[in-house]
DNA sequence: TTATATATATCGGATGACCAATATATTACG
DNA sequence: CGTAATATATTGGTCATCCGATATATATAA
């Protein structure tokens, strides 16, 4: 595991605070993915669209594969066999825990932004 | 007005989806002081206490200064006058504008995540 | 078969959030 | 008064997100 990758998963997903990487707040586009596949697993473009439908604009190829890829390295998602061209993804049980730990975070920050 | 800030205007706060940048998911701070602005004025390390209670690490003062002084700069937040050491920051209509376009924003982006 | 559309993938570059370190000003306390 | 603590502010540098361009593979249509 890279250290780029160690800071990542810290940054985003760890419950620990006793790092540096707390008040980044960049890093949305993976939390949204892994919500979005907990929802129900998806292929790149699927999600893609759904994050369109969300924010108005739709992420680029260059955003979105390397944003998969990512979880996939860090084993938060899996690829099913690729069937044709799509390739379908899905949480792992350490993406569930990651996006449980994330969410509580995330919900906490933003408490009282949603009405 | 330069042209970051032009950039970071409408990446934020702009209803125009018709620039390149909505898919920014950085900006996250200025944000989140807009909306802790809103509910009552405070000072920077007031702000930064606030965040810290929210987030469990408490921003540097690298990155709340610059941050405020950003929103002041764009028209979002106004200083009162100075009194003593803290300087008490509030939404101005400008600002309250942009926080209301961008909650709404943030609130179809995220739409789910909340319980 | 060939052409077009779709899905995946990678790379280079730009960007700006963020922090650490540092500096200055004001207040509080001895 | 001088020292410590608090609040504000700036700068330099790191970092990873994100986009644009490009490439490849598969599926569909002609």
């Amino acid at each position: 595991m890279t250290n780029i990758l160690r800071c990542y998963l810290m940054r985003q997903f760890s419950g620990d605070n006793n790092n540096n990487y707390c008040c980044d707040m960049r890093g949305m586009l993976g939390f949204l993915i892994l919500f979005l596949l907990s929802k129900k697993p998806m292929h790149g473009q699927e999600i893609a669209e759904e994050i369109a439908r969300r924010k108005g604009e739709k992420p680029s190829p260059g955003t979105i594969y390397p944003a998969l890829k990512n979880l996939r390295q860090m084993g938060f998602i899996i690829s099913d066999e690729k069937e044709g061209k799509t390739i379908v993804y899905s949480l792992t049980d350490r993406g569930k825990n990651a996006l449980r730990t994330s969410k509580r975070r995330f919900i906490q920050t933003f408490l009282g932004v949603f009405p």
